[in-house]
DNA sequence: ATCATTTGATATGACGTTTCAATGCCACGG
DNA sequence: CCGTGGCATTGAAACGTCATATCAAATGAT
């Protein structure tokens, strides 16, 4: 068991040492390298480190080391569940590759993105994961330019000048479009915004595509814009929707993210619509909420901890592999089917 | 403008000095003391450190100053949002002290709970906050003994030999149930579990104080036990609940939590029932999904980002204050009256 | 018994930053 | 002309860890 506090600095490999008897290298060597020291020496430098309470000093290692041991994700808004399960995933893999990971929230402000990223260079962190408020932006290329192994998550890079893993956001708002056309909708709302998003923008673009395959009058796709993917947007939207009359009104939304559609959901309860016979309603991401909500929303379904996973598997690939050459991973969006969409058989 | 990679190693001090002509010991101050060098050395250096794109090397910095700039929060479910807004209250804190901050994630193991705070004690964190999965583990008194700064949040300390925060959770269950019996409730569920999570016991402490001083038959009171406070949970309950015969069904649940909450709720709207008409609900923290839900939750409400705030506050003092004395603090819980419980009007 | 080989332990220096005592420079007053 | 004091800069040392080269002792082969 280890010592009450000392003096107040930590015991450091020479004063275990010294305690034990042993040289400084020793000491490094049991610890590194076990196997070229013998039992009996081994066995009294660990008690010595037990009694001392001896623990390295990461820094110290890191600074002879050159780099450290960590990778770290840069979220884009914490309050968005989906983000923490891609994090989950990175962990994952992180753990498995024996990194710890540091998790930052840059809830969408660029320069509260760029001081983080600042932070991580300064911690000369082994690779950085991002899900960048704007994937164009300057503090991207300079992670790139210093040589950082440097992953984008859930957005393609325009540039291709590194590795990226996303869903196709396309495909995902045509199976969400379908899955309503298939369902007998003739007038579907697209809840979603701004367009400075490119997710929105692709799963707008989806919609559109498969709408006009199926033969359906544009205008009968109504674009319900919103300022943001917010549960409160969502909400905001449904008033809007509700506003319209009634020949106008749509009989389903597709929303942008399951936070919208959460906030859809709540505006058409309140207003005593029944999901989905008066209004059907589509999320993306499948969060564990929407699932769990007084309605369970479909919704397109993201791999979000494979997201994460393979995400960390690039940025340790850039780090590790002299060959690396970037990558940009695609997976395919799923959709589930749940009761804002079904009704109850 | 910072170089392309150079040859792989990253500039230090050292190559600003020799690219700027002076010593090694003038680019510190540079960096530490603008004020105590001349303005036309100090430009000449800034330069030369753009040109480089120098970045300090945050890990030799630390090893020289025997302490890292940053503190730690390990959190008990990442799953759960109320952990994230004292994580965000942590941060502000964190941020405003120019200290970076770790969050760590121990999904309620013990077991990665060590291993995070072996990592951080690696790290040389400036402190440690932690919602323990277990308030009395061996690795906790660890912390302390080592002689690092330590704050318990959500959870009090039985020891007292450290700073803690939390809300007075008796005082909450009281509130809750309270408003229940305002509302002319005569029998009541209290779901929640396992007892072995203080927060549990606390809050059907206060539940059952309050039932007992209105007089109300113990047995009208009915202990719904769930095995975790998850969204699943919460609908096994609410299947537990319609179980029970109609003259012995509550007519209003309070949870543990919300996400106990919105499990029941979403049980209760797939039964039919009426919220809050049939079945009245009062959850527990009051996080953003609450107020989000298709019936807006009743919810007793935690400050969520002052908690973290104050955690921070702690420690630091902790840390940099030699005549700290550890502190208990203690919140006042509010009720938030929302559809779950009040009828609109 | 002698020399080669293995094994175990040591001593040294480097990583990049910061601090602090020491140095050189210059202007000023005596 | 010399001493004093202030200012800007310098050089060296230290933080804790780890790797490399070195050294000593013990083992084995002849």
């Amino acid at each position: 068991m280890s010592q009450p506090s000392r003096n107040g600095r930590a015991p450091s490999v020479k004063d275990v040492a010294k305690a034990a008897g042993v040289s400084l290298g020793t000491v490094s060597n049991v610890l590194n390298r076990p196997a070229v020291v013998s039992t009996i020496t081994r066995e009294r430098v660990e008690r010595a480190m037990a009694d001392l309470g001896f623990v390295r000093n990461e820094s110290a290692r890191q600074l002879r080391a050159g780099t450290s041991r960590a990778l770290a994700y840069v979220m884009l808004d914490g309050g968005n569940p989906f983000f923490h399960d891609v994090a989950e995933g990175i962990e994952t893999a992180a753990e498995a590759a024996d990194l710890s990971l540091f998790v930052c929230n840059s809830n969408g402000r660029p320069e509260r993105e760029a001081k983080h990223i600042d932070r991580l260079i300064q911690q000369r962190v082994q690779g950085i994961l991002i899900t960048p408020a704007d994937p164009d932006a300057a503090h991207l290329e300079e992670i790139a330019r210093r040589g950082i192994p440097f992953v984008m998550v859930d957005r393609f890079s325009s540039s291709g000048g590194h590795c990226s893993v996303a869903v196709d956001d396309v495909l995902g708002g045509r199976i969400a479009v379908e899955h309503l056309i298939d369902r007998g909708h003739q007038r579907v709302a697209f809840v979603g915004g701004p367009a400075s998003i490119g997710q929105v923008r692709e799963r707008l673009q989806g919609a559109r595509a498969v709408w006009a395959e199926f033969g359906l009058p544009e205008e009968d796709l109504i674009h319900v814009p919103t300022e943001a993917l917010t549960v409160n947007e969502g909400r905001s939207a449904g008033e809007r929707l509700a506003g319209l009359p009634s020949r106008r009104r749509p009989t389903a939304a597709f929303c942008a993210n399951d936070l919208l559609a959460l906030g859809l959901l709540q505006h058409a309860v309140t207003a005593g619509l029944r999901v989905p016979d008066d209004l059907a309603i589509v999320g993306f991401d499948d969060i564990d909420f929407a699932a769990a909500a007084a309605v369970p929303l479909t919704s397109v379904r993201q791999p979000r901890q494979e997201l994460g996973r393979t995400a960390a598997r690039l940025v340790l690939d850039e780090a590790t592999n002299p060959e690396h050459i970037h990558e940009q991973a695609t997976f395919v969006p799923a959709l589930v089917a749940r009761a804002s969409t079904v009704r109850r058989s």
